[in-house]
DNA sequence: GTCTATACCGAGATAGAC
DNA sequence: GTCTATCTCGGTATAGAC
């Protein structure tokens, strides 16, 4: 619970106790206070990096796309854009238990910072758009030119659908289920 | 905008108003002055109708709940459970405008509550079993007794997932590619 | 049953000492 | 750069007149 890692910067760990939170709680219920107390960092001090609370929360969105940009990075050392495919689906259900106990953390945070309106609400979009974006390179990559758009909004709806209802049920299960039938789809791409 | 609807009772009112705008903004970004306001009803009123904003939160579920039962009665008229299916696929895509503005009703009121905690978390996961309930009984009236449940999942996630993705995108399309998808399964199940 | 006035609390944000 | 004390506002909820 929140020890903060006391050895990264200060900034840095409000950024990251933010994601955290925002993620276990939701970004509007969690308070600055909350978020300080558990990186251990003075409420009024959390004014002198970011000027309001919608700074924060931008940057929680970096962040949170910053991690997705290292997996891809990663994964991106694949040889064929089938093999990344499958990499990516796999990865999926190995966070089963995460994604049923809280959701997905790109969806929530982006279906959440979408009705605040602001400027938190065009920053959030490009958690979909991104990776739906590199989605589409794949299937354009594995051949696919004419519809790769269909095609990677439908592996994302997939993903983003069995990551709601597993959180609403509680059930990894269901991330089992349905990761099954993404990669018997991919195969016969 | 927020009439009221006058000829309704206050309480009805005020459920009715408090969902439109938790299906808009949010419920907990709705206060109750708004509520009050857009239903014409003097705020401090509100508490004699509902002793806490929660129990106002549960009784909107219900409404929710009640409209789905609706829609269910009305399809289940239908004489063949694929027929029945096809009819649900079908509205979704003529709520397609709605779905591309503001979500799933369904979907977006369960994943905000889910985080909430309390009673009422536990009250809206009815929102979603009880959809994927009634898709059950009509795979294994279809003649899928063994996969009912597997295949009750696949056609809620696709449900779930094209929503929330359309919603982020604004993009109604998004619905129709989809939903070509699901109706051709359908049809080969 | 209906409505007004208000209590109360927690949130975001600021001032200013160190 | 760091932290304490404090301001202000908006929200839920209550008291009590009519």
């Amino acid at each position: 619970m929140g020890i903060g890692k006391p050895h990264l910067g200060k900034r840095t760990r409000l950024i990251e106790t933010g994601m955290m939170l925002a993620y276990r709680n939701g970004f509007r219920e969690t308070s600055l206070a909350d978020i300080a107390q558990a990186a251990h960092v003075p409420v009024g001090n959390v004014y002198y990096y970011f000027k309001t609370k919608e700074e924060l929360g931008e940057a929680v969105v970096e962040r949170r796309l910053a991690q997705f940009r290292e997996f891809r990075e990663e994964i991106d050392r694949l040889s064929s854009p089938k093999e990344r495919l499958f990499a990516f689906v796999e990865s999926i259900q190995g966070k089963r238990e995460q994604l049923a106990r809280g959701g997905c953390p790109l969806g929530g945070l982006c279906s959440e910072l979408q009705k605040e309106g602001g400027a938190l609400a065009k920053k959030s979009a490009a958690l979909f758009t991104e990776p739906m974006g590199w989605f589409e390179e794949q299937f354009r990559a594995a051949g696919h030119e004419e519809d790769a758009r269909e095609l990677s909004a439908h592996l994302f709806c997939a993903y983003q659908g069995m990551a709601a209802v597993a959180h609403a049920a509680n059930d990894p299960d269901l991330v089992v289920m349905e990761v099954k039938r993404l990669k018997d789809w991919i195969g016969t791409l």
